[in-house]
DNA sequence: GTGGCAACGATAATGATTGTCAAAAACGCA
DNA sequence: TGCGTTTTTGACAATCATTATCGTTGCCAC
């Protein structure tokens, strides 16, 4: 009635979105990938989406992004633990890494006395192709 | 009559915004300090206090923070570019500077091509308070 | 003092996200 | 393989912070 009772059930529709990711480039809205996923005639509902798109999240399947505008945008991206180069004209994507910023984060925390430290890291700029 | 038209006009509201983020410690929302300038029998819109969030924060006289909640979350704090650990039980809010991160940043984006480089970090973790 | 123009503010609109709950589907087990 | 239990789904309504609207107010320059 508690642990091990996971029970993640394999469902068509969480299929569909997991795999419309996997081929996806870059970020898109619950709601682009809503209208992406009717056009191709998957039938799956708006609530499942965001449903699905957060337990992905919560899994760390994928990558959340809160930009200014107020959509939340979601990517399929690497694994390991890392952060975006965001250009703010046409939004191509970045990962990079940083190891030096984690430890760094971690150490600062820890100097005050903070536990179970998590931290989020976006950098913003003009990319070359937009600058011209 | 382009330039020098700022004409930023001194209101009685402004004032009192900016008087109370002076006083104030940590995060508040914009409904938060709305409800306290009500309180202290300051007549100000709520429209208004979002307008005058918006300026300073433009103005980069005070800083905004987008906590997963969904609520912006404003504070009048120290010059400087600087960054926010966060507890997540008790909001408590430790400023702390990060030069090495700057600069990684910058760096980083430059490696891409990118200019005119920004960047957002946070840092979440519990407080030593309520750690017990 | 006075006029122009920015700021104000009550209210309505917006729009992404979340809650609801009956119906449908998936999985475990006999 | 068939069935019951339990999760998941999904249409729709609700929520709620923020933004737009627009007539009124009051600051500031002259």
């Amino acid at each position: 009635m508690s642990e091990s009772g996971a029970a993640v059930r394999n469902t068509r529709q969480r299929s569909a979105v997991s795999a419309l990711l996997g081929e996806m480039e870059g970020f898109h809205s619950a709601q682009d990938l809503h209208a992406m996923l009717r056009q191709r005639g998957e039938r799956v509902g708006l609530t499942t989406v965001y449903r699905t798109l957060q337990g992905l999240a919560d899994a760390g399947e994928i990558d959340v992004m809160r930009p200014p505008g107020g959509e939340h945008l979601y990517r399929r991206c690497s694994e390991g633990h890392h952060h975006h180069l965001v250009c703010r004209v046409c939004g191509r994507t970045v990962e990079v890494a940083g190891p030096a910023v984690e430890s760094w984060a971690d150490r600062v925390a820890a100097q005050h006395g903070y536990a179970d430290v998590s931290h989020t890291l976006e950098i913003f700029g003009t990319c070359p192709t937009c600058l011209r």
